[in-house]
DNA sequence: CTGTTAGCGCTTTCAA
DNA sequence: TTGAAAGCGCTAACAG
C-alpha cells in the first residue's frame, strides 16, 4: 500500500475553501471564528485525520515546550528518581520531557546535546558525568544562551546552575559512624581509579580517616582498574561481590565496609554471609543513596539517602525559570544534604 | 546580561558576504564551493558558534533521523534493558533516540506520542501498557503512516509491528518446574487484579496447575487489589514481602512460590527467611526476568529469563525497516521464547 | 469574523 | 563555483 502524506493546514482549508489562517485560529481556539465555519474546519479534521506539524509551528513559534534530559545510563535508580522528579515538574508546567541515554560516551554525550539542540529544546538538564569533549560541547550551548541546568556533578559556566548532592559529607558521615561504632579497619568497595578524585564519597570516606587519625590502608580500597575505554557506570552487586572477596581473602581483613551504592553494599553483603560471617557483628556494612532494596537486605542495610527527587525538581525549576526570563539570571549551585539512615547492618 | 539569538545561517552569509546557499553548502558538505569560499565560511561558522537549526532542516527534509520510545516507567529492568537495546541499535545506524515517560497515566502516554509526532519523529516504539484512549490516538498515529511498533504488549493495527516475549509459556514452564520437583501448594505472588487477563505469566500459571489436575486455590493468588486511578506499576519488593506474609499466615501454606518478578521474588524471600524458614527446603522460589540481582539473591534465585536485548533489538530492527520502505511492508507480530534458569531456590 | 502578507531557517531547483 | 527564487507548514500582524 501506498503511504499517503498527512494532511496540512492549507490542505484542509483548501477543502472546505476558506483561508489557512481561518483552520489555523480554529485549531488553536485563538481569535474569533463564526460558529458554521468552525464547525465545518473541525469536521474537515476530523476527517482528514489533521494533525498541527509541530515542527513547522515550532519554526514560527520559536520555542517548543520540550526540555531534554541527558542521562549517562537509564539503568540505576539515581537516574531513574531524577527523571521521574524532572518529568514530573516539567509536566505540571505543561512541559514535555525527551530522555537521552549516552552511556557514557563522550562520542553520545555529544550526539544526545546536539539532537536536542536540532530539535530545538527549551532547554537541557544534563546528568551525565563529565567528560571533556561533552563539557566543550556543552559549554558552546551554553555560550549560545541555550538554557542549561547540570545535576549531580561539576560543570562551572557562568550561565549554567547546577544541583548535586553533598557526598562527601556523606561520605564523611557513613565513615564517621562506622568509626563512632569503634571500626578501626574500614573499607571502601566500589573505588573507580579512573576519577577516583571526583568521586566524592570516597572523598568523604578518606577525609573522615584522617580527620580521627586512622591510616588509610591502600589495600582496603576496593574498585576497578578499568581503562580509559570502559568508563565506569554505575557500580553493581558483582563489584560488591568480587570486592568482598578480595578484601575477606586479606591477611588483616576489614572489620567494616562501606560501599559506594546499596547495589554494591547488596554484593558485599552476599560474601560476607557465604563467608559464614555475620553482619555486623563481625562485619559492619553501609551503603548509600537508601534504595527501596535496602529495607529488604538481611540484616536491613545502613546507607546514606540523598534526595534525589529533590534534585530532579530542582533541576527542573531552574530550567523553567531560566527558561521564563531569558536575561538576568543568577546563576545557581545548590548542594543538597544527605542523611545517614541507620539500620541494622550495622548497629544489630 | 542580555541573550543574544543564535546565529542563522543568513546571518553567517552576511558577515562574510556570501549567499546563504553558499553557507548551507559548506555546513552539509554538499556541492562544490571553492576552497577560499568554504575556509571563510568555516572560520565565520567558528567564530559566530554557528550550529544549523535542525528544526528549520526538518520542516524542508521531511524527516529527522530520530526516533522516540515511549515507556509506561522507567524505573524497572525491562524498561531499561528494552531502552539500551534501542539506543544501541538506532545508534549503530545514525538514528537518534527520544525517550518519554507516561508513567501509565493514558494522558500522558497521549502527551508524549503527541510530542513525538509534533517533534517529526521518523517512528515511534511504545512499551507502555495498552489503555484504552492511549490506544486509540496510537491508532490515529499509525493511521497517519508515521510508523510505529509496540513491545511487550498487544496492539492491533495492519501497520503496527510487535513484539512480545512469551510470558505464558514462561509462567506455565516456572510453575511446571515447581510441578515436577512434587510441589502441590504453588502460590502466584504479584496478581493484579485490574488486568488479571492481561497478566499472561498468570494465565500461564493457571493454566500448568490445570493441565497437571492441581486446584486453584484463589488463597494462593496474592496481589495489589488496586482501583482504576492507581494503575499498577512495576511490581516491587514491598508487593512481594507483603505478599508473602499473608501467605505464610495461611492455616495450609504453599511450599513453592511463583513471583511475578525478581524484585518481587525477592522481597518473598525476606519474608520466609524472617520467619525462620528454609529456601528451598520448606519454601520454593521462582521469580522471572532473570534480573542481575538474581544470581545474588541467598540462595540464587531461580527465574525465567526472557530476552529483553532482544526484544528492544528487534523493535528498533523493524522500525528501521518501516521507516526505510514507507510503502508495502508485511505486518510482523513476533512472539520470543523464554527460557527457565534453575538455581538454588527450588533445587538445593 | 475572515483573509492577505510575510517570514521563521533551511534546502531544493534552476539559472548564471 | 555561486546565487536567486521558491517553499516546507505554520502563525503573527495587520487589513478588511
Amino acid at each position: 500500500m501506498i503511504r499517503k502524506k498527512p494532511a496540512t493546514l492549507s490542505d484542509i482549508a483548501a477543502t472546505i475553501g476558506v483561508a489557512p489562517m481561518t483552520v489555523s485560529r480554529v485549531v488553536n481556539g485563538t481569535g474569533y471564528v463564526s460558529e458554521l465555519t468552525r464547525e465545518r474546519v473541525m469536521q474537515a479534521v476530523a476527517e482528514m485525520n489533521y494533525r498541527p506539524n509541530g515542527v513547522a509551528r515550532n519554526l514560527k513559534r520559536q520555542k517548543t515546550e520540550t526540555v531534554g534530559l541527558v542521562l549517562g545510563d537509564i539503568s540505576n535508580p539515581y537516574s531513574t528518581e531524577i527523571a521521574n522528579a524532572v518529568r514530573e515538574s516539567l509536566s505540571a508546567r505543561g512541559f514535555n520531557l525527551f530522555i537521552c541515554i549516552s552511556e557514557h560516551s563522550a562520542k553520545e554525550d555529544i550526539a544526545a546535546f546536539d539532537s536536542l539542540v536540532d530539535h530545538n529544546v527549551d532547554g537541557i538538564i544534563v546528568a551525565t558525568r563529565s567528560n571533556k569533549e561533552g563539557d566543550e560541547r556543552l559549554a558552546g550551548i551554553a555560550d549560545r544562551n541555550i538554557p542549561v541546568v547540570v545535576v549531580g556533578r561539576d560543570f562551572h559556566h557562568d550561565q549554567v546552575d547546577s544541583i548535586a548532592a553533598d557526598n562527601f559529607a556523606g561520605g564523611f558521615e557513613a565513615t564517621q559512624h562506622l568509626i563512632d561504632l569503634g571500626h578501626k579497619r574500614i573499607a571502601f568497595i566500589g573505588a573507580s581509579f579512573i576519577n577516583r578524585g571526583n568521586l566524592k564519597r570516597l572523598q568523604g570516606y578518606l577525609a573522615a580517616l584522617t580527620e580521627h587519625n586512622l591510616a588509610v590502608d591502600e589495600r582496603l580500597i576496593t574498585g576497578r582498574r578499568e581503562t580509559l575505554s570502559e568508563i565506569p557506570g554505575y557500580s553493581t552487586e558483582k563489584i560488591g561481590y568480587e570486592g568482598m572477596k578480595r578484601l575477606l581473602s586479606l591477611p588483616n581483613r576489614p572489620t567494616a565496609v562501606f560501599a559506594r551504592n546499596d547495589f554494591t553494599a547488596v554484593g558485599a553483603m552476599t560474601a560476607i554471609k557465604e563467608a559464614g560471617l555475620s553482619i555486623p557483628d563481625d562485619i559492619a556494612v553501609v551503603g548509600f543513596d537508601d534504595t527501596p532494596l535496602a529495607v529488604h537486605t538481611l540484616p536491613p542495610l545502613t546507607t546514606v539517602r540523598q534526595p534525589m527527587r529533590l534534585q530532579g525538581q530542582l533541576a527542573a525549576e531552574l530550567l523553567l525559570k531560566r527558561i521564563a526570563e531569558k536575561d538576568t539570571v543568577t546563576t545557581e549551585n545548590r548542594v543538597l544534604e544527605c542523611e545517614l539512615i541507620v539500620r541494622q547492618s550495622t548497629v544489630a
